[in-house]
DNA sequence: GCCAACGTTGGC
DNA sequence: GCCAACGTTGGC
């Protein structure tokens, strides 16, 4: 799951503790949001547009999907005068900080190993803001953090 | 700041 | 339903 760190880190949520993942606004994004996951769930956080770009730590999945709140809001950035709250659009989870890694696995890293090859998040043009891991493809990231 | 690679919008 | 124009993402 990916956040600019300008605008929230894995510094904010280790913080915080949990956090709403607001603001997706891509029907893919949202179909996993609202769909794919489950509670308990483990995520890895990915910091995008950062220095450099990559892996920080791993998160949990703690709450069921609901209507993410700020597509009501009429002065946030992420109103959407389309959505309505009988039939919202766009749905948040609930987080909660599990581990920051002591370095993060930048893109370099991951493509250094073959085991990431097919890795969604980093194909080329690939731009969703959340995509599924593999079991195995978590095992040899977790294996890159050990080595660092 | 550039720009490739997408997703979205809207005229037709 | 097509597709051109436009907007966004995000690595570099």
């Amino acid at each position: 799951m990916k956040s600019e760190p300008d605008v929230y880190s894995i510094q904010d949520l280790k913080r915080d503790k949990t956090a709403m993942w607001e603001g997706c606004r891509n029907y893919q994004v949202r179909n996993m949001l609202r769909d794919s996951m489950q509670i308990n769930d483990l995520a890895f956080f990915y910091h995008s547009n950062a220095k450099p770009s990559g892996i920080v730590g791993i998160m949990k999945i703690v709450s069921h999907a609901y209507p993410d709140p700020t597509q009501f809001e009429k002065e946030s950035e992420y109103y959407d005068e389309k959505s309505s709250r009988e039939n919202p659009r766009w749905y948040v989870r609930d987080v909660e900080f599990v581990e920051e890694f002591s370095d993060t696995i930048t893109l370099q890293d991951m493509r250094e190993i073959p085991e990431l090859n097919e890795m969604l998040v980093l194909r080329k043009g690939q731009r969703l803001s959340i995509t599924p891991v593999s079991p195995e493809e978590w095992k040899s990231v977790i294996g890159l953090d050990h080595k660092k």
